[in-house]
DNA sequence: ACATTTTTTGACGGTTCGTCATAATTATTG
DNA sequence: CAATAATTATGACGAACCGTCAAAAAATGT
C-alpha cells in the first residue's frame, strides 16, 4: 500500500527532492514516536512537548507537519485504516466461497484488533466528537476516503454473492445495510471489549469468538449460503485466520 | 425510578436532614447545568469554571460534589443509563412474544438514541480510556452496576424464550453471547451514526431502520420464533415504539 | 561574499484543571 | 445570648498543556 503510493508518485513526478524526502521521513518519525508513546503511556501522557523532545525537533517543527495534536492522532488513525485495507484486500482475494471471503473480512478485523488493541483505541478517540472537532477538514476527508475504500471492498463481495446466487437477489438494495450491520457489530464489539471490565474477565479472545459466532448467525439470517450449519466453523476459522495472518510481519508497526 | 429511590431512603432512614436534601438538590442542579451546557456547546466548552458560574457556586463547591470533571460527566452517563433501564423495563413488560419483547429492547435503545443523540455521545466519551482513567473507582462501579442491571433485563428475556421454547434449548449457554451480539450491534451502529458523515447523508432515522432490519435478520439467524418473515415487521415496529414511547414525558431530561 | 527566502526554535500567552489557605457560615456549648 | 468550635464555601494560585510568533538559524540564490 505504502509502496504502491510511493511508486505512483515516483512514476508521475520523476523524483522527490531531497527536501521532500526528508519531510516524509520526519513525518513518519514523528508518527512512530507518537504511537510508541501512546502504547506505553496512553493518550493522557501524549503531549506535543514530549513528542518534540523525543524526536529532537522543536514543537514548532511538529506543528509544521500537523495542524494540531488531534490532526496528528488522526494521521495515526489513517495508518491504522490503511493496514485494515490491506487485510480486507487479502480477505477479498481469499480463494473460497463468497461467504468465506466475506467472513474473512470480519475475522481479519477482529484478529487485527486482538493483535493491536491500543490502535483500535485510537479510532475510538478520533471518532469522539470532542476530538473530531479539532481535526482539520483535509485530514477528515483523507480518513473518510480510506474508510470508503475499506467499505467498498466489503460491498463488492456482497455484490459478488448476489451475482453468483449465494445470496438472494432480493437483497440487492440491502447491500449497504448488510455491510453496515456487519461493520457495526464488529465495531461495537471491539469498543465494548476495550472498556467493559466484566467482559475482560471472560478472557481475551472471547470477543473474537463471540464475534465469529454472532456474525455466522447474522449471515445465516440472510440465508447467505453455504450456511454455517453445513460446515465446520472451527476449521474454517482457523483456515481463514492462518491464511490472512500467515505473514504477520506487517503487524510490527500499527 | 428516582421517586422509588427517594421513597426507599425515606422509609429506611426516616428523613434526610435539610442539609442532605440541599446537597442532593444542588447535585441535580449542577448536573442539569452541565447537561444543558453539553447540549448547547459541546464537550469542549464544558468547563468547571463555566459550570460554577452558571449554578452560582464556586468551583471548590463543585469539587465537593464531584472528584473531577470526568466524574461529573460519568454521573451524567449514569443518569442516561438509568433512563435506558426504565425503557428496558417497559420492553420487558411488553405484552407479546419473547421475540417481540426482546425486539422492544432494541427498538427502545435505538429510538432513545434518536431522541437524545447528544446523550449517547456522553456514553461514548465516558467509554474512552483517556477519560475513563480519570473517573473515580466508585463512580465506575456505580456505572457498571447500572450496566449490569440493563444487561440482566435483556438476558432474562432470552432465558424466557428458551424456557418457553421460542428459542432452542441448545442456546442455553449462549445467552450472554446473544445479548452481547445484539448489544454490540446497537452500540456500534449508534456510534457510527455519530461520526460518519456519509451515513448522515442517508437521513436521520436511517440508522434506526437499518438496525431494525439487521437485528431481525440476526434473531432469525438464531431461529428465534416467531421469525420476522412470518409477520409484518413494519406494523410490529410501530406497535412497539408507540407503546414504549407513549408517555414521552420522561424524555424531557436525559 | 552578501542578500533573500525558507525553516527552526523555544519563550510566551491563553485555557483549563484541581488545590488549599482563608473567609464565611453553621452548629455547639457555657 | 455570646463565644467558641466545626463545617462548608470561596477564588487566587500553581501546574500542565496547547498553539503562536518574533527572532534566530539554515538554505538558497546572486
Amino acid at each position: 500500500m505504502e509502496n504502491t503510493a510511493q511508486n505512483t508518485v515516483q512514476n508521475l513526478a520523476p523524483a522527490l527532492t531531497r527536501k521532500q524526502r526528508e519531510l516524509v521521513e520526519r513525518e513518519a518519525l514523528i508518527l512512530d514516536a507518537a504511537q510508541t508513546m501512546l502504547h506505553q503511556h496512553g493518550y493522557n501522557h501524549l503531549t506535543m512537548d514530549r513528542i518534540a523532545e523525543t524526536v529532537e525537533y522543536s514543537k514548532g517543527t511538529i506543528y509544521n507537519h500537523f495542524l494540531s495534536k488531534e490532526d496528528l492522532v488522526c494521521s495515526l488513525c489513517c495508518r491504522y485504516i490503511s493496514n485494515l485495507i490491506e487485510i480486507f484486500q487479502s480477505a477479498y482475494n481469499f480463494s473460497g466461497s463468497t461467504r468465506e471471503r466475506y467472513s474473512a473480512i470480519g475475522i481479519g478485523y477482529s484478529i487485527h484488533h486482538q493483535f493491536h488493541p491500543m490502535d483500535s483505541q485510537i479510532v475510538q478517540t478520533v471518532k469522539n466528537n470532542a476530538v473530531r472537532e479539532k481535526i482539520s477538514e483535509e485530514k477528515l476527508v483523507e480518513m473518510e476516503s480510506l474508510e470508503q475504500r475499506a467499505t467498498k471492498i466489503a460491498q463488492s463481495i456482497v455484490q459478488d454473492a448476489i451475482d453468483c446466487g449465494d445470496l438472494d437477489k432480493k437483497h440487492q438494495d440491502d447491500i449497504s445495510t448488510i455491510v453496515f450491520g456487519f461493520w457495526s457489530m464488529h465495531y461495537g464489539a471491539v469498543l465494548l471489549d476495550q472498556s467493559d471490565i466484566p467482559l475482560q474477565e471472560l478472557g481475551y479472545s472471547q470477543v473474537v469468538k463471540m464475534l465469529w459466532h454472532n456474525t455466522n448467525i447474522y449471515l445465516d439470517g440472510y440465508q447467505w449460503s453455504p450456511l454455517s450449519t453445513t460446515r465446520d466453523s472451527e476449521i474454517l476459522f482457523k483456515k481463514i485466520s492462518s491464511t490472512l495472518f500467515a505473514d504477520n510481519t506487517q503487524y510490527k508497526k500499527v
